[in-house]
DNA sequence: GCTTTTACATACTTATTTGTATGTAAAGTA
DNA sequence: TACTTTACATACAAATAAGTATGTAAAAGC
């Protein structure tokens, strides 16, 4: 497995590009809080726990840019937007519950509550 | 889902947890090249392409510290010793392969190779 | 006419992660 | 006797990620 370049920046092996397609704080809540279809940027603000305006919306950017998901805007006053998962994002869903479920077993083995 | 703490850190998710058990850059790659079995430091250095001192032993440390990984030492001189997997860390190995497969097939999508 | 709402956007600071350079002990090798 | 090998260890710097504070437009509500 050689190096390879995506979006301007070097990877050494598969592993790092599905974390910069995933990983960070905050792209798997987002993914997530997206799985039963559009939700809007201020919903998205309330339904995950602690996230703030600047990780938001540049993890949407950025989730965007990677095919992740769509941006849907609706002309109205005040402004709406809806995000929702592309086929690709879809596609992520399962990774991340196996991600989410490993840590819930990791949770009951270390005795977290 | 409520926070919590492991190891002195607060966690918001499960996710938080598992990646705080196999990501960043070094992990699922010191990991993966365990998972047939013993290896000892200096082969570890060889397998995996990129890596330096600091990072392996550093990340190395914590992985024992989270119980993924066993170190065996050898009274030889110069030392000898082998790092492998413990159950827990074998555990991990079929999310790895996962990970890695969406990585895989991140690059076929994306025209990489 | 002043405040609120919505969905951002930017500047700046802080925290975390990664990398570089260098050092160590103690025996074996030239 | 000087150099190499092994498995670390530490100080420090650079890079990346995350968080804080503040601002914007334009219409609707009070």
């Amino acid at each position: 497995m050689a190096n390879f370049t995506y979006q301007g920046r070097l990877y050494y092996n598969p592993i790092e590009l599905t974390m910069a397609f995933i990983g960070g704080t905050w792209k798997m809540p987002i993914l997530l809080a997206l799985r039963k279809g559009a939700v809007r940027y201020g919903d998205l603000r309330k339904t995950i726990p602690h996230i703030n305006d600047k990780m938001l919306y540049s993890q949407l950017r950025d989730l965007e840019k990677k095919g992740m998901i769509q941006r849907k805007v609706y002309q109205t006053k005040p402004p709406r937007v809806d995000y929702m998962l592309t086929e690709l994002g879809k596609k992520s869903i399962k990774l991340i519950d196996k991600i989410n479920n490993f840590g819930e077993y990791l949770m009951e083995v270390e005795g977290i509550e």
